[in-house]
DNA sequence: CGGAATCCAGCCCGATACTG
DNA sequence: CAGTATCGGGCTGGATTCCG
């Protein structure tokens, strides 16, 4: 299986063939594996949006977390940043194409985590104890 | 694409549409996100292992995130766990059916951190400033 | 061998207030 | 509108020590 042969060549970057954080894998999960990043990628997927839009989008993140997950995402060439000189200005921000190449992978990870949700709840529920022996 | 049918049917998990955490995606996203899960998982997916093997394999983590990241995996049910009374004992952990289930989006996701890893890289590098302006 | 328990540093992230 | 600055709490995760 495909599986199988990336995981093949993932036993080259496990442990310390590989002096630091030059982990490809590592270096690119340690981000997507933050609070936001994903969801911002999900909201970015159907078509650029405004800062307040994103916003509105995601109601429980702060300013802070917006502009900060929006920055790193853009420092890794995912998504791109356009400032149109209005009155008031707008920043409009959108999947780079690399951003865009992130989404089946992605879609494939969200459809997995969906369809086996319900399951994992069960597994924690029983795991975590028939309260009533 | 799938990737937006995927992306329409994400829309009504955004937002405050769900109560609380009840969000399958973020549910599942937080924990593979967190710093040891996937790593764990991909190091299971060639066969059983033993927890010192495991250790061996991943040098750099610690005991206590080894034993705690193997739980939560067993508690959400995507491991399992076999002690056998040999003396000194042996535990033998293992994935799951589900967590045979999830190599495949994980691996898609990891070929295309691989392979976007160097652009990723030399985009930091540009944001990051031409130092030498 | 496979843990459990404790202690503690760092950072993640939210809340709030201010700016251009 | 689209940020920035500052503060502070809570959780993550590393180091160390002890147990069956």
């Amino acid at each position: 299986m495909s599986a199988q042969q990336l995981i093949e060549r993932l036993k080259q970057w496990q442990g310390q063939a590989v002096p630091a954080g030059a982990c490809p894998v590592r270096d690119v999960m340690d981000h997507l594996g933050d609070k936001w990043s994903t969801l911002l990628i999900t909201v970015l997927a159907d078509g650029p949006q405004r800062f307040n839009a994103i916003k509105r989008a995601v109601p429980d993140i702060s300013q802070r977390m917006l502009t900060q997950t929006l920055r790193d995402l853009q420092r890794d060439g995912l998504i791109t940043r356009q400032v149109f000189p209005t009155l008031p200005p707008s920043v409009e921000y959108r999947l780079s194409g690399m951003g865009e190449s992130l989404l089946e992978p992605l879609a494939a990870l969200i459809g997995w985590a969906e369809a086996h949700h319900p399951a994992i709840r069960e597994a924690r529920a029983a795991y975590d104890g028939p309260v009533v022996a």
